[in-house]
DNA sequence: TATTGTTATACTCTATAACTATA
DNA sequence: TATAGTTATAGAGTATAACAATA
C-alpha cells in the first residue's frame, strides 16, 4: 500500500493518510493530558467562558456521563475546578486552574508547531492554498458533531 | 463552534471537519456492507489477487482475529468464499463471489460520486489543486498503518 | 415534571491467549 | 518449533438507566 491506483483511493486515502498522520503527532503532544485531545479541547473551551459541564459536552459531542470521568481525572490533575453556578445551584462551572492555563499555554505553542511540521513538505504558498482550501471545504461541509469527533469516526470506519 | 478563532481550530479543525464528513458519507455508502468500510476493502483487496486471510489482515492493518469474524460475516452474505490454498493446507485464500463483484463494482462507482459531491463547493480548478497537495502531502508523511484505520484514530482522538 | 450531575450496569469492540491443523 | 486460522476470554471505551439534588 504505497501509491494507490484504486479509486476511493484518490481523495478519500490522501484525506485520511493526512489526517491520521495529524492525529499521530498531536496525540503525542497530548499524551500527558488526562483524556488526550479531549481533556486539550476542554481545557481550550473552558478558557474561553464558564461553560457548565452539560454545555461542555455539547459543545464537544461527548455524553454528559462521559464528561463527568473526564473533568474527575482533569481536576485530580490540578488542571481545572468545578464550581456551584450561582444561577443554578444542580449546574458546575468549569474553571481552569492556573496551572491549567500555563498547560493550555504551552500545549497550543506545541500543537502550532506540529502544524508547521505536517506541512513542511510544501512550498509556503502551497501551504497557504492548502489551508484556504480545507477552510473553506470544511465551513461548507459542517458536519453536526466536532473534529475530536473525527477521531472516533475515522478509526470505526 | 462555527468558525474557529482558535489554536488547533485552524488547519488541524478544517482537516478533521473535511475528513468527517467525507467518513460520514462513505459510511451511508458502505452502511450494507458486513463491516462497512473494512468489508470494502476487504473485497477491493481480493479482487487484486487472491491474498491468505493472513496478507489481507496484514495489509488492512488489521488483527488475524478480526479478519475472521469480518470474513465470516462476508461469506456469510455471499461475497467472498474461503478456498484452500493449494501450496498450504493451513492457508484460505479469500476470492470474490460474482456478486461481491458485482457489489464493489457498483460501491466504487458510487464512491467516486460521494468524493465528487464533497468536493462540489470548490471550483473545478481548485478541485485538482486540492486533491493534488493532498496527495502529495500523503505520500511524503506516510504513516505505518492504512487510511481505514484512520478512522479508528479520529474517534479516539 | 424536567434538568444537572453522578453512579452502576450493560454493551461493543478489540486485543490476548489457548487450541487445532498443518509446515 | 513455528505458522494459519479459529475460538474463548478479558479488557477498554462507550452508552443506558437509575438515582439525588434542584429547578
Amino acid at each position: 500500500m504505497t501509491t494507490p491506483q484504486r479509486v476511493e483511493a484518490d481523495l478519500g486515502w490522501a484525506l485520511h493518510q493526512v489526517t491520521r498522520a495529524h492525529i499521530k503527532i498531536v496525540e503525542q503532544v497530548l499524551s500527558g493530558i488526562p483524556g488526550g485531545p479531549r481533556g486539550y479541547q476542554v481545557l481550550a473551551a473552558a478558557e474561553e467562558g464558564t461553560p457548565t459541564q452539560l454545555a461542555l459536552a455539547r459543545k464537544l459531542g461527548l455524553d454528559r456521563t462521559v464528561m463527568t470521568y473526564l473533568l474527575d481525572e482533569l481536576v485530580t490533575e490540578g488542571l481545572v475546578e468545578r464550581r456551584p453556578d450561582p444561577a443554578d445551584r444542580r449546574a458546575r462551572q468549569i474553571h481552569l486552574t492556573v496551572a491549567g492555563r500555563a498547560q493550555l499555554c504551552d500545549l497550543e505553542r506545541r500543537l502550532r508547531e506540529v502544524e508547521e511540521h505536517l506541512l513542511a513538505p510544501l512550498e509556503a504558498a502551497e501551504r497557504d492554498q492548502l489551508r484556504e482550501l480545507l477552510a473553506r471545504l470544511a465551513t461548507t461541509v459542517q458536519v453536526e458533531g466536532n473534529a475530536c469527533q473525527v477521531a472516533e469516526d475515522i478509526k470505526r470506519a
